[in-house]
DNA sequence: TTCCTAAATAAGAATCATTATCATTGCATA
DNA sequence: TATGCAATGATAATGATTCTTATTTAGGAA
């Protein structure tokens, strides 16, 4: 389901080529927020003649457009995710495992509380959970 | 004041050595939670015969050891937190600022969601809001 | 359809922050 | 104050990312 990008691209009066599609298609296809090494990896097996220049390339520009958000992680590497709506994230200490979650209530009650009690000298434009923790082992 | 680091560093039987001490220092006086670069730069000053490695292996030492704070960034670099306590952070998304966030009631009002409502195959150890925004400039 | 042009890409060189190496130093304990 | 081992300094090595330049191509216009 490239559509999305697609018409997102010529929104934004970016050319449509097939490296774009090829690597927004890897990060949907690599679960679990890859890196750019991981988008590289698949890339260099599923369309050899795209160049490791292209993906940081593409990946910038997908990331620039809102096309693609990055995500902070505790280690200095940074991560791609597709999800664009509204959403936190899951943090395992022990593997480096990332969860998107999504909590409707959970943003409604700090948009409240932030509502009633205003950052001085700040306007929050955006809020983020980093959920840290550890995923219990009965699966996954 | 660095009593507190070579207690610290006693304790995790970690020698106190004069270049720990000084990058300690340094994190302090550097406030805007810096990065390596700005540590290295700020150490060439004011301890010219302390090596780059030494500053990398410090720092990383130090974070190992809970000493310091790796503080996320939408940028791949990382910046460094000598506050230890429970806080969030506020990112400038016009400059690069970065400041500390305490919220006790915020705090509160977040743990006790989490207590009713727990989060499937996952056990929480920490929780950190980035809130994303703008400083108003009439000061600063 | 064909042509045109700016945008995008490929390939490889260059950069530069970080890590690794290893000989030397110096902190901590007895 | 002697000893052992962790820590450091100096420098080389690494490797991810960026840069450069020639070439290709997407997409609008004729």
């Amino acid at each position: 389901m490239t559509n999305f990008l697609r018409e997102k691209l010529k929104e934004k009066k970016l050319k449509v080529t097939p490296q774009r599609v090829a690597i927004y298609e890897a990060i949907l296809k690599l679960k679990n927020h890859p890196t750019a090494e991981n988008v590289i990896e698949y890339i260099k097996i599923n369309h050899p003649n795209i160049s490791v220049g292209t993906v940081y390339k593409v990946l910038d520009s997908l990331v620039e457009n809102e096309l693609l958000n990055k995500v902070k992680t505790e280690k200095d590497i940074m991560r791609y995710d597709a999800i664009l709506s509204n959403h936190h994230h899951l943090y395992c200490t022990e593997t480096d495992r990332i969860e998107d979650y999504e909590d409707e209530n959970l943003n409604k009650l700090i948009s409240d509380y932030f509502k009633e009690n205003k950052i001085k000298n700040f306007k929050v434009k955006d809020i983020k959970l980093q959920i840290t923790g550890k995923f219990k082992s009965n699966e996954k």
